[in-house]
DNA sequence: CACTATACCAAACAACTGTTTGTTTTTGGA
DNA sequence: TCCAAAAACAAACAGTTGTTTGGTATAGTG
């Protein structure tokens, strides 16, 4: 009888599923998601585009898989940096030098998270939002211990300094301003008081 | 002689240039530029697909029409807040209000210009982030008048505050705080000492 | 070694895309 | 009233899109 219930899937080593997913987060984060065809991912991992449907039953499928492993990628990037003691502000900016230079530089698949408006993908939208808010319940530790004023909304600041790392893949360009720099100078231009 | 050089097309008042440009406002602001189908747009305005090639050579043109008037628009909203007297912390509220009232809910044609990247549309690019980099100029002008500490980094300053204002389309939904109110509280956030 | 699920190929499908071409209607100025 | 320009129609084009279907090789297990 307990073979009968033997349905598990053994995989295969030679399984090109992972050429798949990074092919797909460098397209998707390159020409975003809507610019980006089954068959040019199909043609970066060296295969046919209808093969991509054994893995995934829709291009969207695809999509939130390898959101997914980006909002993975990103927390492990900033994790160590939450887990480190001493002076909160110091923690808040290792936190968004992470979060700066996984979205920048490090990984494909951080990047599609932050290029990839949930919105526009409507068969998925909720399910891309959840991961994300994931996410920022994460970010939002570094914000919790800070010494701030009694009358201070972090939910605000959280807002705000998220919008402006996230918003820097616009402007970004590799070789000026390194994420650390940038991190710095962002977290300083919070922590001290700008009237002087 | 005179007569052959009677060039100058004279426009008809039947013309349905302006509902070709409001509809196609809407829809890149709504689902995007590349989720957005000529016929979507020709539709809505009330004629054929076709018919819109006698305005425009191609989507890329038309998308540079809305995102110019874009442009144009948010500008028109800022200027007067720019224009106003006194606490320069107070005129830079009123031009972040300004800003993100135009970007969230008056304008079709300036959410354009924040969702749409250029990226997106080489053929296009430079000519999208030269209208985008005009407009910058002006809101650095609400920074340049800041009395600042001698050495603060007014560049990244811009680059904080723009990115945290236009990040805010991607979270913010109608009925919470209204712009006034978010304005408000990122002006403060800068201009208040957080560490007591 | 046999056999089964895995992983992919090969080829097509219908729907949709931006765009072109030739023709027709309509408008405003002379 | 006449007429050239303006503005739109009608119909198609070639290419691309996501996806399906049926068949096939192969790797790992018993």
């Amino acid at each position: 009888m307990a073979a009968a219930v033997r349905t598990a899937a053994a995989p295969r080593s030679d399984n090109r599923l992972p050429l798949i997913l990074d092919a797909a987060a460098r397209f998707f984060s390159d020409k975003g998601f809507g610019y980006t065809s089954m068959r040019d991912i199909a043609g970066a991992a060296g295969m046919l585009p209808g093969s991509l449907y054994y893995h995934f039953a829709s291009k969207e499928e695809l999509l939130v898989a390898v959101y997914a492993e980006g909002v993975r990628r990103i927390k492990e990037a900033v994790m160590p940096a939450l887990a480190q003691g001493g002076d909160p502000w110091a923690r808040l900016e290792s936190v968004c030098a992470a979060h700066l230079a996984a979205l920048l530089v490090d990984s494909a698949y951080a990047q599609v998270v932050i290029r990839v408006r949930p919105d526009d993908v409507p068969e998925v939208a909720a399910r891309l939002t959840a991961l994300r808010d994931e996410y920022e319940r994460t970010f939002a530790q570094a914000i919790a211990d800070l010494p701030l004023p009694p009358r201070t909304d972090r939910r605000v600041l959280k807002l705000m300094l998220l919008g402006a790392l996230n918003w820097s893949q616009t402007w970004y360009r590799s070789g000026r301003d390194s994420p650390q720099v940038l991190a710095r100078r962002f977290v300083r231009l919070l922590r001290d008081p700008l009237e002087a």
